[in-house]
DNA sequence: GCAAAATGTCAAG
DNA sequence: TTGACCTTTTGCA
């Protein structure tokens, strides 16, 4: 269930079990068989998360090759998934991509799209392709303005598109744009400085809270139905998978479209063209 | 209890 | 543009 907040906590979870120990690594269901064999035995330096990919540094053993610093290259895609524990590690049911584990703790993946060791130059190449990351951003997201206010495409695209920025997905691509007020087919180069400054800045704040919750919740409390206590999965979005249903600031259907290969969620009065 | 869809990307054609 | 990835959840019987 992966957008770029999903992976930072992946990122930091896996610090705090593994940074500094020798990790055993290996590919029970074969497609990494390769890469185990390369980082196996091998001490893990850190974790690191970009938009929605993860990189995970290690340093192979000095006495036999290679010699230099590899990277686990991590996507997760839209099923992929990670699960920790403690050891022993548990037996290998159905399609196992690969594990690590040292004395005390396991992690095993399933189902990533991408699973790969990459060297320092191809890492800087996946990170020259990927646009400002929200959740790591410093400014009002200038370099992503750049490109949005030079395009012509939708908004809703732009949002999704990861060499603009990194680690928005179809939920927070929905529910942002709803927030805001911003019909998603809307020219990029229609969107002004200060509206994308405001969107910006609650994309920062949306994703950090979906980091700490380990779920993404949009909705301030007064939209909710149930207003106190823990915030229920339908109270939790304005519009994503809620077509069909009344808008929860003005009443109006909510209405979903094939936009780019992809499910859009929209408020038609809410964000209106 | 089973079918369809899901917070995503890439390669093949 | 389509299918593969091949798990988990959801929705309908």
């Amino acid at each position: 269930m992966p957008e770029g907040h999903t992976i930072l906590r992946l990122a930091r979870e896996h610090q705090k079990l593994f940074k500094g120990t020798v990790l055993h690594v290996d590919s029970p269901q074969g497609k990494f068989a390769e890469g185990a064999e390369l980082l196996d035995g091998g001490r893990l330096i850190g974790v690191q998360a970009f938009g929605k990919h993860s990189l995970h540094r290690f340093r192979p053993f000095e006495d036999g090759p290679p010699r230099f610093d590899l990277w686990l290259h991590v996507h997760l895609g839209l099923y992929g998934k990670w699960v920790t524990g403690t050891v022993p590690l548990p037996e290998v049911v159905g399609q196992v991509r690969l594990r690590i584990w040292n004395d005390e703790h396991f992690a095993q993946l399933r189902g990533a799209t991408v699973s790969e060791v990459l060297t320092a130059e191809a890492v800087k190449a996946l990170q020259a392709r990927l646009g400002e990351d929200p959740l790591k951003s410093k400014d009002a997201g200038a370099t992503s303005y750049a490109k949005v206010s030079r395009s012509t495409k939708a908004i809703g695209l732009l949002l999704m598109d990861q060499a603009v920025m990194a680690g928005v997905g179809n939920v927070y691509r929905a529910e942002i744009l709803f927030v805001h007020r911003i019909d998603p087919h809307r020219p990029g180069n229609q969107v002004s400085h200060e509206q994308w400054q405001s969107l910006w800045a609650d994309l920062i704040t949306l994703m950090r809270a979906g980091v700490r919750a380990g779920r993404i919740v949009t909705t301030a409390p007064a939209d909710r139905e149930k207003v106190r206590g823990p915030v229920r999965r339908d109270d939790a979005h304005y519009v994503y998978r809620r077509h069909g249903m009344p808008c929860r600031i003005c009443g109006t259907e909510i209405l979903m479209e094939e936009f780019g290969g992809r499910r859009l969620y929209r408020c038609p009065t809410c964000q209106a063209a």
